[in-house]
Formats: C-alpha cells, structure tokens, sequence
RNA sequence: GGCGCCAUCGUCUAAUGGUUAGGACAUCAGGUUUUCAUCCUGAGAAUAGGGGUUCGAUUCCCCUUGGCGCUACCA
C-alpha cells in the first residue's frame, strides 16, 4: 500500500512549488489506489500564521487536490482531522515527540545541550576562518544523561542534539537523482529538540512519516542534504526509512529560487487573476517533467495514468509565465460553453453586481473565449455591454484608413442601420455586408470602426454580435458618441 | 569557506553511443478569415569549455567553469 503526504507548514498560503509537490505526491499515491495525506508542520511557532491551515486547503481544493487522510476540509469547507493515525498537526503530538526523544536519550544516540548562541557562534566564525565545515563542536556530547537533568533541575536551559556517527558515509537511492553519498564526519548533531519544548522538522518529520506509515517522501531538492541525519534518525529508532524523492527547485526568471519579489508565488494570486485549475495543474506537472512524446496537454486522471518519478527532471525549472498564459488558453478554448459561463458567474457578481441570468451576458462570454487569457481578462472585457467606456477615438481608426473617412463611413452606416428593424446577429451580417459592397467600402473601413464605436475598445468580438445584444437603441446611440469622438 | 545537486534553442524540454539534434512557449515573416483576435505556413534560435573511452559521443568517465541548494533552537 502506498502511502504519500504533503507537509506543508502554516507560515501563510501554498506556494506554487509546494503545489507542485503535494500534485506529484498526490499523483503517487492516486496511481497505485494509495493514499495521500496531509500533516500540517507547525513546530516553529514564531513563523505561525493565522489562517493558514484554511488559505492552504482553500488552495488545495480548488486545485482538486484533496487528501484522503488528515487535516482536511469537511462538506461544510471546515478544517478538520480524519484518520486513524492522528492527530495531524505536529503541535499537538508534542508527547509523542517527547517520547521518542526520551528514547534517543537512553540509549545513548542523543543529549542534552546547554551550549549558549553566542558560543556556537564563536565556533562558527573561527570554523569559517580556518576554511573548515561548520558544524557544532561536540561541546556537550560526553554530558552524562544524569549530570545533564541535574543541571536541567536547576533551570539550566537545553536543546537536545542527535549524536550523529561519525564513521563512514551515508549512501541512498534517491528516485530521482539515483545514488546520492554523504560523510558523515561533515553531517552535524542537529538539534532535534528545541528549548521550547518543540522538535525540529528533523525529528518530526522522521517520526511522524513512520508513525503514518509514509512509504514515499516526495519533497523539495533543499531537503537533499539533510536527509543523512533523517536516515540516521531512522537508524537509531531501528524503523525503515520511506524511499526519498528530492524534486527540482523551481526558479525566477533570473534563475533564483522562485520567490515572492519576482512575481507572484501563490496559488491565490492565480487564483484571483482567473487562472483555470486545470491549466495550473498542467503547467506546474510539466514543469521538471513530460510523457517522453510530444503531447502536453494533460488532465489530473492522465497523469495520474502516466506520471513516474523516475521521469522527473534534475535540474530545476524556470516558472515560465507565458507558457501558464499558453496552457490557460487552451483550455479555455476547449471549455464547455455552459462550463464558462458558470465559471464566470462570481466574477461577474462581485466585480460588476451582473448576473448571468439577468443579461444576454452568456451568450457574449462564449465568444470572448478564444481572445481573452483568464477569466479575469474575459469578464474585464466584455465589461462594455453593461458599462459605456471611457476610449480615445483614435482606436477607431483602422490601420489603413484615416479620421475623416472613418468619421463619414460611420455616419452613414448609422444612417443605414437606422433603418433596420431587425438586429440579429444573422440579418445584420447579410445586411450589412451587401450595404458595404454597394458603397465600394472595405470591410475594414466599417466593421474595424462599428465594433470599437460598439465596443469602446480594441478586442472585443465581433460588430454583430455585440450590435445583436446592446440592441438597436443602445447600439445607435454609441454609434453616434464614436462619431462626436472623430470631431 | 565547507558539503551536495545540476548543466540541450531566450524559456519548458525530447533524443540514454550513430538523428539534417525533434517539439512547445516566446520572437520575427507571410497567409486564411467580412475588422482585432482565432487559425494556418515558414524563419531564426541550443548540446558551457577542455580532456579522455570508442570506429563513432548530447548521451559514459575525469577536470574546469557556471548556476542553484544546504550549512539555524526555520521549514
């Protein structure tokens, strides 16, 4: 039975690598009838963010990622726990990690340290200038568990250490990345528990993925190097350790790690600029990997059919915005007309008080589609048929034409469309197009004019369509307002 | 500084010893369409450098260079 989890830790909202993680991990599990889980890290207090729990699964299910155990949200979209093999969040399995702590303690793999920062960092400096590795000295290692409480009873503060082994090397397969080897004289006696009470992610990680049966840890690249104290950790307790999967970095354009200065990092930021779901998922799952062929365009139950781990990428990824433009296109060319207009419902309501049902809005939403990127920009322009705009009357000028004759051309097509009684979309493409042959125009010379006089501005579907909607009092009277702009 | 990971067009990548080094995004140039967009066609664009191994290296090995990550009582 495979079992995958995502870790994320509540410091504020999911980020678009992490969403790129809890996908493959999902993936992982989905594709063998596993299970995914979610565990929330909140073991550094400090960095803790109200609301975060609730702004990650909002992320999550949108992206229609949703666990099949731990923290998770109820039909009623409230945060709860589900699982026999909780609590979920790391806060509230403080006795368990004591537990194992004190375990570490008797044994001997573990020990108290009463070693102050400004000591450690004086052993740092001096280790940097000797161009040696840096790490933690050994200070405290040969304390005596006994000495140790004794100094504990009298209010001395301490952290607990690993006693990390400093013979040999730690050498695991990485799905990824094959063999990965480390020396363990150069890996430290991390600090497993923290003189708050609380582990680090080291000694969290190990135990909870144990206690939860974790069979694949899939995660970050910058957890590569830590992962020898993490065997280690696993060696000590005498459990089996996950086999390990270390993704790429997704980085800036510049080639940084991906970060919140360069642009927008969070899944909600996508979110509220229109960004599809599905088109996320696509993008961020071809970001580090792809089928081997050339198709690239992929629904979650594709992938889930054809992902592999072993097909994931070394080398980190540029999040390469105009590609998600691309993917965000796509399917929203290729979305149900209905589907759309459903879509576009809450946009509409909140931004522009409009209601579907109310206008024959949804017939204009589907003719959008093939110009607009999200949905955002499709709402925003189609924003005309319920507001005038506010436009400079040189856009209504086509590029081969001039003010003057596009002013003459509009008048006296308000002159004969003033004269139709019939406004749909079918009699004014016939009547309008046989009214442009008999003048000796061009159709860019009145079509270009009539769809921005109508539109009031540059994209926007055809001059039909909208003159078929506005109606023929309000597509007059526009009309004439494009007229006096070209005076 | 130490340790580790990585390295094909501007970007995402395919090709795991033999290809005119392929595709997509972006860019540029044409074309279709009753306007913009859509759509179609085409063009330019890459194996970081140096050594090996081999009949033959994008591919395997080494070195250099470069990028990134880690080096916390943060994850």
């Amino acid at each position: 039975m495979i079992r995958t989890r995502f870790a994320p830790s509540p410091t504020g909202y999911l980020h678009v690598g992490s969403l790129r993680t809890a996908l493959y991990a999902f993936i992982v599990a989905k594709q063998n009838g596993g299970d995914f889980l979610l565990r929330v890290e909140d073991t550094d207090r400090e960095r803790f963010v109200e609301g975060s729990i609730e702004n990650l699964l909002r992320s999550l299910d949108w992206a229609g990622i949703n666990p099949d155990e731990g923290v998770q949200f109820d039909l009623n979209k409230k945060v709860v726990q589900a699982g026999d093999k909780g609590p979920y969040i790391q806060s509230e399995r403080l006795d368990v990690y004591h537990k194992y702590v004190d375990e570490l303690l008797e044994k001997g793999h573990a020990y108290y340290c009463f070693c102050s920062k400004e000591r450690l960092d004086e052993v740092r400096k001096i280790q940097e200038l000797n161009k040696q590795a840096t790490g933690y000295d050994g200070h405290c290692r040969n304390i005596s568990l006994a000495e140790a409480k004794k100094k504990i009873e009298t209010g001395e503060k301490a952290v607990v250490r690993m006693k990390m082994s400093k013979e040999g090397t730690t050498k695991f397969t990485d799905l990824i990345r094959g063999t990965v080897e480390f020396e363990n004289k150069l890996v430290d006696d991390q600090v497993i528990l923290k003189s708050d009470g609380f582990p680090t992610y080291h000694l969290a990680v190990v135990v909870d993925d144990h206690l939860m049966e974790i069979t694949h840890a899939i995660r970050g690249e910058e957890w590569l190097p830590s992962t020898p104290k993490h065997l280690e950790l696993y060696k000590m307790f005498g459990w089996t350790p996950p086999q390990f999967a270390h993704l790429p970095l997704l980085l800036n354009p510049d080639r940084s790690k991906l970060s919140k200065r360069q642009g927008d990092v969070a899944v909600e930021d996508y979110i509220k600029k229109g960004y599809l779901p599905e088109a996320m998922l696509n993008f961020v799952a071809f970001l580090g990997w792809n089928p081997g062929d050339e198709r690239e365009i992929f629904s979650l139950e594709e992938l889930v059919k054809e992902f592999s781990l072993e097909k994931v990428n070394k080398a980190g990824g540029v999040f390469n915005l105009e590609k998600l433009d691309w993917y965000n296109r796509e399917y929203l060319k290729k979305m149900d007309d209905e589907e759309l207009v459903l879509r576009c419902k809450s946009l509409l309501e909140e931004k522009y008080k409009i209601s579907i049902f109310h206008f024959p809005i949804s017939k204009v939403i589907a003719l959008e589609k093939e110009r607009a990127t999200t949905l955002v920009e499709l709402v925003d322009n189609l924003r005309f048929i319920f507001e005038d705009m506010e436009y400079d009357g040189k856009i209504l000028v086509w590029k081969k034409s001039d003010a003057v004759k596009t002013k003459q051309n509009l008048a006296n097509l308000s002159d004969f469309l003033a004269n139709l009684s019939d406004f749909s979309k079918e009699n004014l493409q016939s009547k309008v197009g046989e009214w442009v042959k008999e003048n000796n125009l061009t159709n860019g010379d009145v079509l270009w004019p009539m769809r921005v006089a109508l539109a009031g501005q540059e994209n926007s579907p055809g001059p039909f369509e909208i003159a078929d909607v506005l109606g023929k009092e309000k597509s007059l009277e526009r009309i004439k307002v494009a007229i006096n702009k070209l005076s």
